[in-house]
DNA sequence: AGCACGCCGACT
DNA sequence: GTCGGCGTGCTC
C-alpha cells in the first residue's frame, strides 16, 4: 500500500471581518488530520479560537516556520464550499468592495456559525436481536410481541407506532429493558416531502418557444453561453424553462432559478414541487432558520438538484451546475441592498462562467443596460414576441387626467374606467386596480403654510394611513398619529393629499356599493399566509376586484381578469433619477400584461397626468423596442448608463458637519488626483459632493460624492476611488462610507 | 473583530 | 495606593 502524501500546510480565510485581516492565513496541517479546500476548520489566532475555511492546500509556505500554528480541528466531515463557490468568493471580494469573509458569510446559511442548528430528531426504535429470538425474550406480552413484528421491516418512528398501536412508548421502554430493542434519535427532514413524479405534462412548444428551447440546449451541450431571453408577457417562457430544467437533470446535472423577492410565493414552491418533487429544494425568506438549513444540506449532499429561490440563491451548493435561469431579469431585488453589496446577476454570470454552466435571462422588459449588451453580443439575444395559444396582446387606452378634471370629472376614476369597470362587473369578469402607492394619501399638507408633516428622524414627509388615523414614515418605519393642527404654523387647515391604495379601496366601495373588492399592498400582506389568503380568495371569485400595489403586476396569473386599471400611471416619473422613465416604462408594461390571460381577450386603461410622454405611450403599445431605441438615445446625450458608470459613496453619521467635510474631503482628494493629468481629467464627466437627496435617515445625517465615469477604461478610476474612500474611513470616526457602482435608487 | 498591553484620573 | 477608562497593536 502506497501511503499518499498529505498536504503539509493550509491557507484559511478566518472568519472575522475586519479588512486588516482580509488574506489568507497559512497553518500547519496536523498528520491525522484530513483536509480538503472548502472545509471549515478550527483555528488558534492570536489568543483565541476562531473558525475559518480552507481556501488552499499546499506543500510548501513562506511563513516563518516559528510564527506557523496547526489547525486544531474540522468543523465538518465534508467541504462545505465547493471549489466553484470559493473561487466565487474570491470574485466578490475583488468585485462587491467586501472581504473575503464576508463573501464566504453571504454563501452560507447565517444558522452554521451560530452552532444552534441540529438536525431534527424524532424517538425512532429498532430491534438489536433477531426478530425469533426476541419474541421468545418478550415471552407472553401480546403487545410487546405486536411491537415487536411492527419492527420487523425496520426501524418505526415511534410517533407513527402509537398511531397503529396505542400505548407504544410503554411497551418499547420494557422491550428496552430486556435488550431486545433500542430507542434512537432518527433524523427526520423538517419539511415533508411527497414523491411525485416528474410530470412532463402535455406542452407543445410555439415555434419561438422551441427556438429557444433549441438554442439553450445547444450551449449546454457545450458547457456554456449566456442568453437574454425576451418574451411579452403571457409568451411562455416559464414553459420554456421548465422544459429546459428537465433536460438538463437528464443529463445528469443541476440548475438553479432565480426569481425576484416578491414573486418568490407559496404557489410558486408548490408549483415547482409538483413539477420536480423531491429533486427541487425552495429557498425562501419565509422559512425558518432550520427549514432554510435543511433545504441547504439536501442541495449540498445532492438530494435535491433543481433550487428556486431569491437572489441569495445562486450561491445554493448544487453541484454540477448546468443551467441559471434567471427570471425577471430587470427586478431590482437581485441587488443585494445591505453589505456585501452583490448583484446575484453578475454573480450567476461568474458562476456559469467556472461552473461550465449555461446562464439564462428572462424578460418582457429587460433593463435597457441588459438589453444594450445584449446587442453588442454579451447575451445571445432570444426574442418571443407572441403570447400562448394566439392570443392578443391586451388592448390598451390611454386616458388624460387633466383632461378628465377640465371636464369635470373630478374622481381618480376616469369616465372610460367607470364605464369599463361597470360592464366588467355585469358581466361577472374580475378587474385589478393598480397604485404604485400605498396607504391613504400621500402626506398632510397645511394650507396655510404650505408645510407636510415630516418625519423626526428622516427627511421625508410622512403618509397618512387612515387605518387608526396614524402617519408613517415608509423610510424608517417611524409613526404618529395624525395631528389637529400644523406643525410648523399651528394653523388648523391641514388635511391630506394625494390618494394612496387605501383610498383607492373606499372610493371604490364608495363607488360602487355592492361590489366586493380586495386590497394587496405591504400593510395588507405582512405575512406570506396573508398574501396567499388573498390571491385564494380573489382567484376564487369572492371578490371581483383586486386593488394593489406593484406586487400585483409580478408574474402572477389571473386568468379571469379582463380589465386592468392603471390609477396613476406615471407617479413614478417624476422622481430624481434616470432609471425613472425605465422603471415606468417596466410597470406599465407588466401591469397590462395581467389583463386577458384566459381565454377572454384583456383592455387595459392607463391614466396618466403626462399622456404623452414615450414611456406612457410605448407601454401602451406595448412596444419594448421602440422604447428601448427611444431611451437608449437619452442616455447617450445624457451621458447616463450604459454610456457611462456611476459610482456612489454614500457617507452618514450623527453630525452633520462631521459627514459633510469627510465628503468634501474625499472630494477634493480626488480632485487632486484627477485633475493631476489630462488624460484622467478625461474619464470623468461629474465629481461633486453633494447632500444627499435623503439628506437625513433614521436620525443620520447624508452627503454622497458622485463620481460619473465614461464606460471605457472605468476600472482604475473605480479602484482610485473605492481605495481613497476606505483611506479616509480609516481616518474618519463617526462617519459610515457605503459605496455602490450604478446605484439601483438615489435616495 | 477581539483581546491584550499600557498609561492617566477618581475611589473604597 | 489600585480600579478602570479606552487608545493602539497584533493575530499564520
Amino acid at each position: 500500500m502506497t501511503e499518499e502524501r498529505q498536504p503539509l500546510y493550509a491557507r484559511v480565510a478566518v472568519d472575522l471581518a475586519n479588512r486588516e485581516l482580509d488574506r489568507p492565513f497559512s497553518y500547519r496541517v496536523p498528520q491525522d488530520l484530513r483536509l480538503l479546500p472548502g472545509m471549515r476548520v478550527f483555528l488558534p489566532f492570536g489568543r483565541r479560537e476562531v473558525s475559518g475555511i480552507v481556501m488552499e492546500l499546499s506543500e510548501s509556505c513562506e511563513i516563518e516556520p516559528e510564527k506557523l500554528r496547526d489547525v486544531l480541528r474540522a468543523a465538518d466531515e465534508f467541504p462545505i464550499l465547493a471549489p466553484e463557490l470559493l473561487a466565487l468568493a474570491a470574485f466578490m471580494q475583488r468585485s462587491c468592495d467586501c472581504t473575503l469573509a464576508q463573501a464566504l458569510r453571504a454563501m452560507l446559511p447565517a444558522q452554521l456559525r451560530s452552532n444552534k442548528i441540529r438536525p431534527l430528531t424524532r424517538l425512532a426504535v429498532r430491534l438489536v436481536l433477531p426478530l425469533d429470538e426476541a419474541l421468545k425474550a418478550a415471552g407472553r406480552a401480546k403487545r410487546q410481541q405486536e411491537l415487536l413484528r411492527l419492527l420487523e421491516g425496520g426501524p418505526r418512528r415511534l410517533s407513527l407506532l402509537e398511531e397503529t398501536l396505542p400505548g407504544a412508548q410503554a411497551v418499547a421502554r420494557a422491550l428496552e429493558k430486556k435488550g431486545t430493542i433500542e430507542l434512537f434519535a432518527e433524523e427526520v427532514p423538517r419539511i415533508p416531502y411527497k414523491n411525485l413524479e416528474i410530470s412532463a405534462g402535455d406542452f407543445l412548444p410555439t415555434a419561438h418557444q422551441a427556438q429557444a428551447i433549441a438554442a439553450v440546449s445547444r450551449a449546454m451541450a457545450q458547457k456554456g453561453g449566456s442568453f437574454l431571453l425576451h418574451g411579452v408577457t403571457g409568451s411562455g417562457k416559464t414553459e420554456v424553462y421548465m422544459h429546459l430544467i428537465r433536460r438538463v437533470l437528464e443529463g445528469g446535472r443541476g440548475a438553479i432559478v432565480l426569481v425576484p423577492e416578491i414573486a418568490l410565493t407559496p404557489q410558486m414552491a408548490s408549483w415547482f414541487r409538483a413539477r420536480f418533487g423531491d429533486t427541487a429544494a425552495i429557498l425562501h425568506s419565509g422559512l425558518s432558520d432550520g427549514e432554510r438549513f435543511d433545504e441547504w444540506s439536501r442541495v449540498r449532499e445532492g438530494r435535491a438538484r433543481v433550487v428556486v429561490g431569491a437572489r441569495s440563491a445562486v450561491f445554493a451548493p448544487v453541484e454540477n451546475l448546468g443551467l441559471l435561469i434567471v427570471d425577471e431579469e430587470h427586478e431590482g431585488s437581485y441587488r443585494s441592498d445591505t453589505h456585501p453589496r452583490y448583484d446575484a446577476i453578475e454573480l450567476a454570470k461568474e458562476r456559469c462562467r467556472l461552473a461550465g454552466a449555461t446562464l439564462l435571462l428572462g424578460s418582457a422588459t429587460p433593463s435597457v443596460e441588459r438589453f444594450a449588451r445584449a446587442l453588442r453580443g454579451e447575451y445571445e439575444l432570444l426574442e418571443m414576441p407572441r403570447r400562448v395559444e394566439g392570443r392578443p396582446m391586451a388592448e390598451v387606452s390611454v386616458v388624460d387626467m387633466r383632461a378628465e378634471l377640465i371636464q369635470g370629472n373630478p374622481s381618480i376614476f376616469s369616465r372610460e374606467l367607470r364605464q369599463r369597470l361597470e360592464e366588467t362587473l355585469h358581466e361577472g369578469g374580475q378587474a385589478l386596480l393598480f397604485l404604485n402607492r400605498r396607504g391613504y394619501a400621500g402626506f398632510i399638507k397645511c394650507r396655510a403654510c404650505g408645510a407636510s408633516v415630516k418625519c423626526a428622524h428622516c427627511d421625508v414627509s410622512m403618509t397618512y394611513h387612515r387605518q387608526g388615523e396614524r402617519l408613517v414614515c415608509h423610510y424608517c418605519g417611524a409613526e404618529r398619529g395624525r395631528p389637529a393642527i400644523c406643525p410648523a404654523c399651528g394653523s388648523a387647515m391641514i388635511k391630506p393629499f394625494g390618494i394612496g391604495t387605501q383610498k383607492v379601496e373606499e372610493l371604490f366601495q364608495s363607488e360602487f356599493p355592492g361590489a366586493a373588492c380586495l386590497r394587496m399592498d405591504a400593510d395588507t400582506v405582512k405575512t406570506k399566509d396573508a398574501l396567499v389568503e388573498i390571491l385564494r380568495r380573489f382567484r376564487s371569485g369572492e371578490a371581483q376586484v383586486l386593488i394593489g400595489t406593484q406586487m400585483l403586476a409580478k408574474g402572477h396569473d389571473f386568468p379571469k381578469v379582463t380589465l386592468v386599471g392603471a390609477m396613476a400611471a406615471d407617479l413614478s416619473l417624476n422622481l430624481p433619477d434616470f432609471r425613472s422613465e425605465e422603471r415606468t416604462f417596466q410597470l406599465l408594461t407588466q401591469v397590462a400584461g395581467r389583463a386577458g390571460r384566459g381565454e377572454a381577450p384583456g383592455h387595459v386603461v392607463v391614466q396618466s397626468y403626462e399622456p404623452g410622454h414615450y414611456a406612457v405611450q410605448m407601454a401602451a403599445k406595448q412596444d419594448y423596442r421602440a422604447f428601448f431605441e427611444h431611451e437608449i438615445k437619452r442616455r447617450r446625450h445624457g451621458l447616463y448608463p450604459p454610456y457611462t458608470k456611476l459610482l456612489r459613496v454614500l457617507l452618514a453619521g450623527a453630525v452633520e458637519g462631521d459627514v459633510r467635510a469627510a465628503c468634501e474631503e474625499l472630494a477634493q482628494r480626488l480632485k487632486d488626483w484627477f485633475w493631476a493629468s489630462d488624460e484622467r481629467r478625461k474619464r470623468i464627466v461629474q465629481l461633486r459632493p453633494m447632500a444627499a437627496p435623503l439628506g437625513r435617515l433614521r436620525d443620520e445625517f447624508r452627503w454622497q460624492l458622485f463620481a460619473k465615469l465614461y464606460s471605457a477604461q472605468s476600472e482604475e478610476s473605480l479602484e482610485k476611488i473605492a481605495c481613497e474612500a476606505r483611506a479616509l474611513e480609516a481616518e474618519t470616526k463617526g462617519v459610515r462610507f457605503d459605496l455602490e457602482l450604478n446605484p439601483s435608487s438615489f435616495l
